[in-house]
DNA sequence: GTGAAAGCGCTAACAA
DNA sequence: TTGTTAGCGCTTTCAC
């Protein structure tokens, strides 16, 4: 029904023909109304909201080479690690007329590379991509491509662009040094192999672990696809192989959340019989019993940020693009 | 750096004359490449890789009167419960080549109908919104828009075009119903009161309380603004002043988690002290000690069910939307 | 403060 | 199978 269409859509042309004046005046009207006389610019008003009008941004797109639109590419929508970014960049953006276009890499560089190229064919005023790891023909068109991109959730000495994140290996390798200053000696590694991101958490711990000179090796697990219950699964048979951990370290809070389910399933006592971290500092971290210690990362603000240099780059006030280390904070409560 | 620009953007024109052709037929390349002779078109493929071309989806909106975008409108995109329709949205929509453009309402209907006229603006081929309470001109405009609308996560018998999704009240009212099943008297609601989708499930409750007559009225409380913290206060506060409660029904699994949280820190036992239930049956639902029991509802078939609908009615093999129930299913576990 | 002409990069409709 | 012409709805530029 409604796809046959009813009264076709008004346009420019009609708002000024209803207002006596040139589409120019209401072009003027729409984007710089202080450059309009008043009592013009009241008269462009009522056209306006009497036929009805909406502007058309993909005209208008064309014709200004500015589309207002900010590319966003994350590795999954359905996820609440990227959720606090990308409303970062949301809140940021919206205020300035921009809206947002997504898409999903799935954690891989090949769906990532042809994804992105896709979403400069919208012609964005600006790109924010997840990582630092990137297919090397993306990275070289991008920097081709003179629009501000801006990396996120890592860091790195070799940015195509601007950079918004924290050290991962860091933050890694602050846990485990924390873990071990409060007495644990035995402690895993949980997290998923796909993520370089992950896989930086886990070179900390290593490089923490090796640095301290701890009796045996890291111990190390791989819970992929992220699923709760694999992550359960993983966990459990990590403690059955490896009964005399005290501590475990997992790459996640959602990851470290099953796992503390887990224990509660087989009556552990945690910290007592064995201590667990996570890392992102979610919501559910403070509230879970025992709550849970974690390193908090600067989630939402690693999208603001990031809309936030992309806008001043647009804007002018910034003509280059910057490193932009936000840093981590571990947070201790009473699971570790 | 980068926006200074480097080498301009190829475009169509320039593509054309390195393989020897006009415009119209890269342009066909693209589109319709069977209708192109082989050997040109892989001249052409060659020209597009040697000149980097990225066709200009803009322009093409413009000409051809179809963006390939889909857009969305969801209350808010950092939270659990859209995301997974965004991804079946997503999942549908991105095999055939449509992009996603996204806007947050933040449960304002205000807000709602400002963004999705800014979104329109952007010509999309069709729009999926969250709820089937709009804005009456909000409506109106979509009726005579003439695209593809598609409502979600409720039923309403005045859809604006198509709609997706389930009785909110009926699952209030089984899972309320399915509670007295198992013996339990005294149940309160607790749930946000922004959402109509909240709303409907505590009339479903109460309805249900008031059918079989139990004694005593239904017991509400709202948790606003979403926050686990403030879930967690509600309920204890619920708690002290209605200390004869045995069961607790709230709007989603989030609540509930929280809720489970709040009970754990007091060392009560459930459902022995309190029953808890939620509705969602998110991942964590499973997971949880005790497992909780909950109201499964079909997040990720909304979203893809809907996109469906669109593309039908996009490639014409529908010429009518329809509503579609896609139903919920009560899942007893351990905490009721 | 306002308008006229030109054109953004592509595709519909037609013709060859 | 391929090309030509016109134009999508707006904004740029320049003139008044």
């Amino acid at each position: 029904m409604s796809i046959a269409g009813k009264r076709a859509r008004s346009d420019m042309k009609q708002v000024a023909a209803h207002a006596g004046v040139s589409t120019m005046t209401v072009s003027r009207a729409l984007r710089s109304p202080n450059k309009v006389a008043a009592d013009t610019l009241k008269r462009i008003e009522q056209a306006i909201e009497a036929l009805g009008y909406v502007p058309d941004l993909v005209a208008s797109s064309l014709a200004s080479k500015r589309s207002h639109i900010i590319a966003v590419v994350v590795p999954t929508v359905s996820s609440s690690i990227f959720d606090d970014s990308v409303q970062g960049i949301a809140d940021r953006i919206g205020s300035e007329g921009y809206q947002l276009i997504m898409g999903e890499s799935r954690y891989s560089a090949e769906r990532e590379e042809a994804l992105t190229m896709a979403l400069l064919g919208r012609r964005p005023d600006g790109l924010v991509l997840t990582g630092t790891t990137h297919a090397p023909r993306l990275r070289d068109r991008l920097k081709e491509a003179g629009l501000p991109v801006v990396e996120t959730w890592e860091l790195t000495d070799d940015p195509i662009d601007g950079v918004v994140g924290f050290s991962n290996f860091d933050a890694g390798y602050a846990m485990t040094a924390k873990l071990l200053g409060w007495g644990y000696r035995r402690i895993a590694f949980v997290g998923g192999s796909q993520e370089p991101r992950t896989a930086a958490r886990r070179a900390g711990y290593e490089a923490c672990l090796t640095d301290r000179d701890i009796a045996g090796a890291p111990v190390t697990a791989f819970s992929e696809g992220l699923s709760l219950r694999a992550a359960a699964t993983t966990f459990e048979s990590l403690m059955d192989q490896n009964p005399e951990l005290d501590a475990v370290f997992l790459s996640s809070d959602s990851l470290a959340a099953s796992a503390l389910f887990a224990c509660q399933r087989r009556g552990w006592p945690v910290p007592d019989r064995v201590a667990l971290a996570g890392l992102g500092d979610f919501e559910i971290a403070a509230e879970l019993v025992p709550a849970l210690t974690t390193v908090r990362v600067p989630r939402y603000d690693i999208g603001r940020q990031a809309a936030d240099m992309i806008l001043a780059r647009l804007n002018g006030s910034a003509t280059t693009s910057q490193t932009l280390d936000l840093g981590y904070e571990v947070v201790r409560r009473d699971s570790a």
